[in-house]
DNA sequence: CAATGTTGCAAGTGGGTACTTACTTCACGG
DNA sequence: CCGTGAAGTAAGTACCCACTTGCAACATTG
């Protein structure tokens, strides 16, 4: 595989287990099987080797998508949840590293904000297509239960493994959070042949 | 002040702002107002600093509680919300450094969530208490809605000054919380003369 | 085969960090 | 007024870190 790429490799996973003072360019180069020397031939300081390790990170995050025409809210956004739970708990390590440098490195925590900034804005303007079908209440308060879902998927990704039986099980979680969800905002179970089997257990 | 104490003060300070590797003695020391070389005839070394810190912040955590009998459950979860809502914020820094460094220091992130389990464990209690009262729904999944709740206030304290758009104004974030929940565990609204005025605007 | 470019290796530089030692200063109580 | 203990000061030790330099090994390409 290409060295640079190696190198990223190496520093992300350095990088979540140590944070950025505890990543050394040794423990990376050791990681990445090249020597030291080669990290700063090619990245030239460790300060440039997190820029490039940020920018990929960025450039490479995958939020899944909610349907433009709901049919099976509840089946749809568990499927989302899921997708966006599997995605940040991959990246637990990196998330918790750099909300925890926030104060010395801001730059870094807001790149790791872009994608939940993101799903609550989608999450939103799904509800808001919801409420205009008629499969929504009214007069919920979709901005905090939205805040509240994102805060929610996002906690359980990153503090799941600190305290496990706070949370519902792995399998069944994005169903439940889901159910809640619907249940505060008034959204209507659909029933429909043609529907996904409900993946929330009662 | 004690000395002991400024020290332990100082040092909760620092590492909220640069973590375990980046509050050096010096900084610490300095923060303190002391002489290093006193900070360690103190503790004796850093890593014995930073455990008698641990042991501070968990001994002197209050969590509010909630009351035994409810008489206005949006009342009493708003003010309760609220208080550990600003407890967190008051440690934000300290929190977000430590789960930032759970992979190497897991003892340190235990302490920080000893708060929060305990929370949980509350709120719970206080639902089945409603239920049993007939004031909750029969059929809520209060499990995952608690864990939902705790992760929100988590997120709120956490995360807010990252990306405040995405969380309700600051005053009225707890009772906003409190009616999602309450909706979504289908907890009635209790109206009686002496209660408390609703907090939640709408 | 020769030139070139990429990588590894060994060693070193300057600065920071935890922690120590030896000495001084100073307030306080008998 | 003298002894004691708590605090400051100065200097040093051993180590680690980011980063540099000079050179050797090797593959690619013309």
């Amino acid at each position: 595989m290409d060295i640079r790429q190696r190198i990223l490799d190496a520093a992300k996973e350095v990088y979540a287990q140590h944070g950025f003072r505890g990543a050394t360019t040794r423990l990376i180069a050791i990681q990445a099987g090249v020597n030291e020397v080669t990290l700063f031939r090619t990245f030239g300081s460790k300060a440039a080797l997190f820029e490039a390790l940020m920018q990929e990170h960025v450039a490479k995050s995958p939020v899944p998508d909610l349907p433009d025409n709901p049919v099976d809210p509840e089946a749809e956004m568990t499927h989302w949840c899921a997708g966006i739970l599997t995605y940040l708990r991959e990246n637990r390590g990196l998330i918790r590293a750099s909300f925890g440098e926030i104060e010395e490195r801001p730059e870094s925590a807001m790149s790791m904000c872009r994608g939940p900034a993101c799903a609550g804005m989608m999450l939103t303007d799904y509800i808001l297509r919801l409420r205009s079908m008629g499969l929504a209440a009214a007069d919920g308060d979709i901005q905090t239960a939205v805040a509240m879902f994102v805060s929610c998927i996002i906690g359980d990704a990153l503090r799941r493994d600190l305290m496990p039986r706070a949370f519902p099980p792995v399998d069944e979680a994005p169903a439940r959070y889901v159910r809640i969800f619907m249940r505060a905002l008034g959204v209507e179970v659909v029933r429909r042949p043609s529907a996904v089997r409900s993946a929330a257990g009662d």
